[in-house]
DNA sequence: CCGTATCCCTTAAGATACTG
DNA sequence: CAGTATCTTAAGGGATACGG
């Protein structure tokens, strides 16, 4: 986990080091899991993404599939026609990111309503 | 997953209605994940913890506790001595968040030299 | 020891207008 | 249809100094 350790306690160690660090900061952003998902159901088409995802600008879905192409999780394919078609789909390393990242959407989906009271009775009690 | 599907494919709501966007707005920060994985290790204490996560400043450790505190993941206990002692352990939910978030941290430790040649792959094609 | 309070800079990201 | 370019605001987060 590319962590040392201390008397039995894990040390994370900055940035470059650490792979936790660098997909969290990848994937942890505001679209990359959505989007991830959205591809898990076939390829998409920028447009349909875009209706899929809720209030996602034109802006941020371009950006963030650009990243996630980098990083080798999605293919783009232009068709040359008029107006032209670009499709998206998800690469073996991006269904296995999905794959991995499912156990915490489906915690996520099951836990959401203990976090809300918690944060309920947190703010009842403090300020 | 609050999400709706139209011809076979989700549809995302936004913030609210949607747990998924609502728990990695939480846990997708900086911070929140390697506090959450240096707690399994154990209670700590707030330097201890200061000096586990490399880089981490005084106050995102508080303001991420906090955060972690009031979401129902995090116990902090304060032991009136002098100078003061305090405490933090993870909770059952925080508990069952880490183990849920384990299979991706995992998956990221195994994959992440896929992702970087992902990425020179595609800066060497591009600019 | 465990924080709070300020200050300030950098990055994220929405809105809008324009193009092949 | 699928973007790019530009502008502007909001949020994230580091550094530092001080307090119980």
């Amino acid at each position: 986990m590319a962590t040392e350790t201390k008397n039995g306690k894990r040390i994370f160690l900055k940035n470059e080091e650490c792979p936790i660090r660098n997909v969290v900061a990848q994937i942890g952003d505001k679209w990359s899991i959505l989007i991830l998902f959205s591809l898990l159901d076939g390829p998409d088409r920028f447009n349909s993404l875009k209706t899929r995802i809720e209030g996602i600008s034109q802006r941020m879905l371009t950006q963030t599939l650009r990243d996630m192409e980098r990083d080798g999780y999605v293919d783009r394919t232009v068709y040359p026609q008029v107006p032209v078609k670009v499709e998206y789909e998800l690469t073996d390393l991006g269904r296995g990111l999905a794959k991995a990242a499912w156990g915490l959407v489906s915690w996520a989906d099951e836990h959401h309503k203990d976090i809300r009271s918690a944060r309920q009775q947190y703010d009842k009690e403090n300020g």
